[in-house]
Parts: C-alpha cells; structure tokens; sequence
DNA sequence: GATGATTTCGCAATTATCTTGCATCATTGG
DNA sequence: CCAATGATGCAAGATAATTGCGAAATCATC
C-alpha cells in the first residue's frame, strides 16, 4: 500500500463509478487538471493499485441465468492431489470467483451458467470427478442484490 | 438475450481481457475495422449487454487484505422486516456481493475488508444488531484464486 | 523562518483515438 | 430476380490523451 493521496483517491473512486470517464471529466469530478489526471492514473497503474479495466456484461442478456455458489471440502492429506484438478477448474468458464476458506468446507467456488440444467451438469460432469473430492454442497442464487461493488478507497 | 453474432462474440471476449483495447487494436484482433467494432460496441450497450466499464483494483496495494464469505439467516416469516436493513447493508463499502440463496442460509455476502479485527468489528457492529437475524457464519479467505473471471460469451 | 531540491501542477501543442457521412457490398424476403 | 434492409470499410472531422515546459507548491535541512 503505496501513497494514496486525496486526490488518487477521488480519481479511484470516480473511475471505479464509470471506468470511461473522460479525463475532462474526470478532471473536473476530482478538481484537478485532465492533464494531472492522466499522470496520476498512469502512476496507479505502475504501482499495480490499478490492475486493468474489465467490462462490465450482463450476464442475463448473454443467456446465463443462473449463479450459485459450490461448497467443496477435499480429503485431508490430499490438499496435494487436486492441486492440478484446481487448475482445471480455474480454466473453466462457468468459474467465476474461486477462493480456498477456513470452516467446513476448503473451496467456494461463484459459478455463472446458463440454466439450473447447465448446473447439474456442470457439478455432475466436471466436479463430481474430481480426485479427492469429499463432499459438495450447492446454493443457488435467487436474487442478485450487489455484485462487485466498489472498493474502499482511503482516505 | 439479443442477436450475438461471432463478431460481438469475439469483441466481447477481448475487451473481457483488456477493456482498454483501442478500437485499432480491437479490430486487428477480431478481423473487423475500427469503425465497425465502434458501432457494434455501441450497439452492445444500447442493448444492455454491456453495461459499463470497472476499474480492476488491486485489493491489497490498498490495504484490503482480508476477503470472507458472511452466510446469513434471518427469520422466518420476518422476511419483510430486513429489507431496509437489507438497503443499509448493501451501501456499506465493506459489502462487494450480496445474493439470496435457497438452501440453510438466506443471504452470502462477500466483503472485504483491512483486516480481521475490522471484519470482527463489522461482524458485531454491523451484522450482529441486524434486526430479525438468526443465524451468522462466516468463513475467511486464506487464497484468492480466480476473481471476476470472464463471462462466457456463445457463440 | 530561509533556502535549495524535489515534486506537483496547469497550459498548450502534439499525437492518438473515436465517430460519422457516405458509397458499396451482402443478405433477406418477397 | 429485385427491392429493401442492414453491414462494411474508408476517410474526414471531432474528441480525447499525452507530454514538454515553466510556474507553483511542498519538503528537508539548516
């Protein structure tokens, strides 16, 4: 954590609004000069604190209607053996979010498909499988209040 | 879900990787011109499917080390009740996700936050006072493995 | 405080990028 | 087969981003 000062702060926090903002924009969002604007987004990027810019898709307009969240614990002593069914996991496009946990369970994994059919298949086919896999727990979700909200920037 | 034909296909899978793409550049890699890929953009966001651009932060070059997974249960036939506190969570910066579920719990948040006394603090000053909450669990992120991945795009 | 070094700043010119009118080509539905 | 509609590339015009530069602000040291 570099410094961010009020300024780097406000431009984050504006551009996290709309990515697009056109640094005139910008510039006047933040009270600064476009042209400051620019080297200061520039300094973010180089400090890594800005990784890129992703677009932001719907997903429901893509014809993938269903989220859920998958619960996977794996057999204890073998946190080794799915190290390459994890890559696997990873590559796969219904993957959108995968993190490894305390509690329970050792994964959760955020999945985006196109129908509750898709997901069965996909736990069925392609997690089901997986070596070492102890035991799988799914929730579905029913309404998407907040997705990727934007971070806390300080001050 | 409208009309995506294999060009709005390939445009929407490069600007997933690198939304910054200049259209030249945008254009080589999907065999279209620049000016096509500009009126096939706008037309993607007229109809919805491209809903804006986001900054990809850096959550920990800005002091957020700490990802956790809130699984929240609230009771039954008060489902009502929550919505407003529903509304405060979810303005809450600490709150990235927010879903309804089907199965043991209601809602799973994903927040995050510096670090585990401020998710602690969160936990009982935020969540906990929640009226008509029954049920909190929480699980922590040790690895963050895939975030945000790119949608699927057919064809 | 004073002073020199360093950084940040806005302006303006340059460079790069985006948008749009237009003529042509492809596709679709009679 | 033809007309109508839509898609395309090109090039010109419009916007936006970057950068050199001198001025102003900030900082460290005395």
């Amino acid at each position: 954590m570099i410094n961010i000062d009020r300024f780097d702060s406000r431009i984050l926090r504006a551009l996290q609004r709309d990515a697009r903002l056109t640094l005139g924009a910008l510039a006047e969002a933040v009270s600064l000069s476009p042209s400051q604007c620019s080297r200061r987004i520039a300094r973010l990027e180089k400090e890594g604190i800005i990784e890129g810019h992703a677009l932001r898709l719907n997903p429901e307009a893509l014809g993938l209607k269903v989220t859920a969240f998958i619960f996977l614990s794996v057999d204890k002593g073998r946190m080794a053996a799915p190290r390459e069914a994890v890559a696997e996991l990873l590559a796969r496009d219904e993957v959108i979010d995968c993190h490894t946990v305390t509690g329970s369970h050792d994964f959760i994994l955020r999945v985006v498909v196109a129908d509750l059919a898709e997901l069965s298949r996909f736990l069925s086919t392609t997690i089901s499988p997986m070596a070492g896999i102890r035991d799988i727990a799914t929730q579905v979700a029913m309404d998407t209040l907040k997705v990727n909200g934007p971070l806390r920037v300080t001050p």
